[in-house]
DNA sequence: GCATATTGCTTGCAAACGCAAGCTATTTGC
DNA sequence: GCAAATAGCTTGCGTTTGCAAGCAATATGC
């Protein structure tokens, strides 16, 4: 029991290690490559993967982990820099769709190259084909219960 | 090469959004029940596992993935209320170590203890221990060039 | 040894974020 | 149908953070 504790707490530590230092470095690439922050890349890809292309700003708020205003505030200037556009709904006239543009499909599918290429350093040259596999499918039963995912 | 960087790629996002999610789980209850943050945690127990039981800040910063000046700025509120104290190097008069208190301790201590709870929540209903085993040490392969870690 | 470079830390400023309050639009209870 | 509750969004305010500049102490080059 102990020990299975002491165990879960490292795995649990390690993975948020792992995760900080991925991050850290996709930051700095996306910033100075593209010209977006994580989390607008993130959005972007949140918006890609969505049923209808367009999320409303609570829905994306809580795919994102981040207040409704984040979600105001984070779309303001990408609409200035026209990566994003907003659109109304037919029906409920509560609701502002985030939609992504043309230029933010294409600014998305560029920073993307930059994501995976990353990902591919993170885990190419150290695991197996096999284990990656493996590692994919448990950390899917982690997602479970996460509602709405990217992946 | 397309299917494996799409594997990649995926497996970098999951770990992405688990990690958040975790995150965000362990900031609410940190910061309810223990009244620090989920970074504070994080200083305090890398100060606990550092060499010395003791590191400067630029040290810490590193280490945090944050700025200089986050750790003076984190660092101050935790002198004020008794976490943490300030020690000069003997040899070198530019370092300021950060050195946890007994009450730092104790409070680490106790916030370790719903961190591991988390933990367990989050593995031991989806991993087999066999598989936890696994996990830990595939990830501390990716830790290798990570400098000093936690775990 | 002395000028220069580097290192550690702090501070001013601006960007990003959460919370609470407020506004409008929709839903619910009766 | 209508009052009350709820949902979606935005804005004001305070907190946290990074970057760049600045200051003091140490290391380096000659």
């Amino acid at each position: 029991m102990t020990r299975m504790t002491d165990t879960h707490t490292t795995l649990a530590l390690r993975l948020l290690q792992v995760t900080d230092d991925f991050r850290a470095g996709l930051s700095g690439e996306l910033s100075a490559v593209h010209g977006i922050s994580v989390n607008e890349f993130l959005l972007l890809l949140h918006l890609e993967r969505s049923a209808a292309n367009r999320l409303s700003r609570v829905d994306l708020a809580k795919r994102m982990h981040v207040s409704a205003s984040t979600i105001t505030r984070m779309a303001a200037p990408m609409e200035k820099i026209g990566l994003v556009d907003r659109a109304a709904d037919a029906r409920d006239a509560r609701l502002v769709f985030v939609v992504a543009t043309e230029a933010g499909r294409k600014r998305l599918s560029e920073a993307l190259a930059t994501f995976s290429k990353r990902a591919g350093y993170l885990f190419s040259d150290r695991w197996e084909d096999q284990e990656v596999d493996r590692f994919a499918s448990m950390l899917r039963r982690l997602m479970a219960g996460s509602g709405d995912t990217l992946a």
